[in-house]
DNA sequence: TCACGCGATATGTCATACCATCAGGCCGAT
DNA sequence: ATCGGCCTGATGGTATGACATATCGCGTGA
């Protein structure tokens, strides 16, 4: 009964404003404060789904709606068996880029489109990454270009070892945007890449140019280290389109 | 039963690798799948969740699980209601943002470093913005800048506005993935800077600076462009963190 | 000492039921 | 004839209970 018109309505502020979200959103919420503030550590293990179900008064299908939308934000991950459960995990670009992936492969993007951005972001980084390369950073990059040396001869040369090199490379800047940057153009890159089938080619002359690279940062050679990333993302331009543009 | 013994074994390409993922997982990547084909489009339907059920023979949590998963991608907005259900939804970097914003909150990632990637994006994006920008975009840009001046008169100038105007930048260069690159940014971005209420001081001076990028986009004059974005960005990096290193 | 297996504990999936919400049409009152 | 409220069907949201599966650790026997 009682006609909305009463004497408390003096007070609009008053009166939920409705509980309008989901059960299971507002137990995300919760636990993305719980890691904000550091209640919750990387690492960390969250109560298992049963004990979460009692203290947040909830069924079971609601918790485990809430961890799925965490575990899809990267926030944490879950394991199965006896002492599983699900654990925070260390923020790291890498899962920022997994999502990323998704999106950029939905929006009408090509990847000619992909390779002009990874050109400005590249060339970008090569004065950061020539400056603050430390020694380990250098040893790192020698490494890997041995290793894909190796690769190479034995066939088993791939994109993989190629984009982590190029992270590798974004690693040197010692800034953790940055590196996520690069992480998140290398997933729909090997994808365009692997539709066209054109990763064989280039393979000996792209290994050749990371070692240019890496003794171009070593001897904090900026100007040699731009020639070689142009000429190295030139190609892989004319590769993946007709052209940039 | 079975001994891993066979006969059969000598095929070991054949046999199936077993089914090891979580059925909802595979769920996700199926529609994922159906969406990157262009088989569903933005603004589609999903057929209903108990449709769903029928459709992969399995039970409705599990479709539902998807479901959550794909939402917190931000492939799909699910409504209730008479005639609700999953609706694609145009893909773009904003929902990107929000979801990023969490995760950067937790890596070791200070305003700092984002504003130093930000750094190599936008003076990257310079050259081609200005060989690219039609009327139409320089037309753009300055009703913004415009619109600025207006509101910071009347006091409601904020950060969307700045921000809007850098991604109106990026959009001039024609290329959805530096759109894009430069929205993802935007949102981690707004964040920190709200944290630390340093918003103000600088409105004047920053839509002064954005109407001369403005005139030099007009004017196709790299050299002016990258100055006023140069100085632009560097009072954003004092602001924001004592020094971009 | 090693290996096998069992059990405990956790997530993964299913089936069913009921509630909340929303759109549209039906129907009665004005 | 028009307006309002009510009913209904479709849909997502949540609860419950059960069973399946994966994994670790421990005990026991060879």
């Amino acid at each position: 009964m009682a006609a909305s018109s009463d004497k408390a309505l003096n007070a609009p502020d008053l009166f939920s404003p409705v509980n309008v979200d989901r059960v299971s959103q507002v137990i995300v919420d919760q636990i993305k404060v719980l890691i904000r503030d550091g209640k919750l550590q990387p690492g960390d293990r969250l109560p298992s789904e049963r004990e979460l179900c009692q203290r947040f008064g909830v069924s079971r299908v609601t918790v485990r709606e809430a961890l799925r939308v965490l575990e899809a934000s990267g926030l944490l991950t879950i394991r199965v068996g006896a002492h599983g459960g699900a654990f925070l995990t260390t923020p790291s670009a890498e899962r920022l880029g997994e999502g990323l992936a998704d999106l950029i492969s939905l929006a009408r993007m090509t990847a000619a489109n992909v390779t002009e951005a990874r050109f400005i972001v590249e060339l970008g980084v090569l004065p950061l990454a020539v400056e603050r390369a430390t020694d380990e950073d250098v040893e790192a990059l020698f490494a890997m270009v041995a290793e894909a040396e190796q690769a190479l001869e034995g066939g088993t040369y791939n994109i993989e070892m190629s984009a982590a090199f190029h992270i590798r490379l974004a690693e040197c800047t010692h800034n953790p945007a940055i590196e996520m940057l690069m992480q998140s153009f290398h997933g729909p890159m090997r994808m365009s890449i692997e539709e066209s089938h054109l990763a064989a080619p280039m393979s000996r002359q792209g290994v050749e140019e990371h070692r240019r690279l890496a003794e171009a940062v070593k001897q904090r050679d900026l100007e040699a280290a731009r020639d070689v990333m142009g000429t190295h993302l030139d190609r892989t331009a004319q590769r993946v389109g007709s052209t940039t543009d």
